[in-house]
DNA sequence: AGCTCATGTTAATGGCTTTTACATTAGCCA
DNA sequence: TGGCTAATGTAAAAGCCATTAACATGAGCT
């Protein structure tokens, strides 16, 4: 294999010898600035450090970002991906059955938040405009898509009668995760003690929410 | 009226003349650093730019915080003291009845998120530890304790025998309140065009979840 | 009047962001 | 192979910010 350069992302880490220039600068950048964020949270992650970290001059990012924020933007992005990937792959189109992959699903927007949070605070508490890129904008609605997908496939099998519209109940669903993953859902901060874990209080609610639509749900027998 | 110095918080605003010391400097900071992140995020604010709106030297912010962080905690603390404030008012003990009051609380979670996003975001976004201090905690405290008390009064209308537990009802409404208020409450940050505004959301997401748990709303008549 | 402490100011250090001018070299074409 | 050009880095500089130390002012009390 050629070790020359572009590896896709190896490079030197941290101080190994390499020529005038890098190889994959950009790709490191991305690298050092989501450990420093993860480190530090957004606002402390800053330009400089990420070029040090990456074994460049201050200005050599700016080949590759506009700005500060144009990383960061593109951090969110690769974070709103990899989230579509995640919550993909816990859906699983959906077997065996709704409710099962409902409940994966949640979990992994819960483990996403908790095991990315550099990603997942970046994507969401960053304060980037949505507006910034429309990539970023895509990259997102792809992420709910998902939960929409999940939410169709639940409505569906509901008598038509009472079947609900799908996107609110995607938006209910989305909501209450992201409420509980922000508020609850990482580390140690903002960490009020629960007596119950952020993942059984999750598929507590969604449980409630799903029948209160109607929805019968295995664990609820009808006539209690 | 003696018009001399420590008016309240009035101040000079910018540019009147005044003495040596300014009167009312820690007030004049808070307010300066609220109207900062209302206009460019709780990480555009600055600290030497919250003294110059204030009128004095960017060192004497030092003299009432300890540094840049512990103003935005204050900034953050006394969000949540209006919060509680708000957050009461619109429960009203549960007047006239619990149900027409939990959408009040509810209408107001969203009202403050989008009237006061300046506060909002250094409650919930600023990614200033809870810990910091004890107060700031308590703070928070406080204003959950609204809307637990409003999930107890919730939960004592409904029969012993299915009545939930009231601090998971009071969890689920406010991870529901708070992920609609991050995802779709504010200006136009991060807006996504919905087919419905945050409060029709809300209101819709809590009436399902109080279904669920058996609890029996107006508009829905049990044989449809 | 005089003391003292809270509150401001000035000046200095060090870091960060961003820009401009210059250096190196990778990729490509003859 | 040799040389051109654009991409990618570097160095240096301007301007802002945070933070601290030494010094100044005056408010409140005795």
């Amino acid at each position: 294999m050629s070790w020359s350069k572009r590896g896709g992302g190896e490079g030197e880490e941290a101080g190994g010898a390499r020529g005038y220039h890098h190889g994959n600068l950009k790709e490191a950048l991305l690298r050092a600035a989501l450990e420093l964020i993860a480190q530090k949270g957004p606002a402390g992650f800053t330009f400089a450090e990420a070029a040090r970290w990456a074994g460049v001059s201050p200005a050599a990012p700016y080949r590759h970002f506009r700005d500060r924020d144009e990383l960061l933007a593109n951090v969110a992005l690769r974070g709103f991906e990899r989230f579509e990937v995640v919550l993909k792959r816990a859906w699983d189109d959906g077997r065996p059955d709704a409710l099962a992959a409902l409940d994966r699903l949640g979990k992994a927007y819960l483990e996403f938040a908790r095991t990315e949070p550099a990603y997942y605070s970046a994507m969401f508490e960053a304060g980037i405009p949505l507006a910034t890129s429309p990539e970023l904008r895509e990259a997102g609605d792809h992420a709910f898509a998902v939960l929409r997908g999940a939410a169709e496939k639940l409505c569906a099998e509901m008598p038509p009668t009472k079947r609900p519209p799908t996107l609110m109940v995607a938006l209910h669903i989305w909501s209450i995760s992201h409420g509980i993953a922000s508020l609850f859902g990482r580390g140690d901060a903002a960490r009020r003690t629960l007596p119950m874990s952020a993942e059984e209080l999750l598929e507590a609610g969604v449980l409630v929410y799903l029948r209160g639509l109607g929805f019968a749900t295995a664990t609820e027998k009808p006539a209690g």
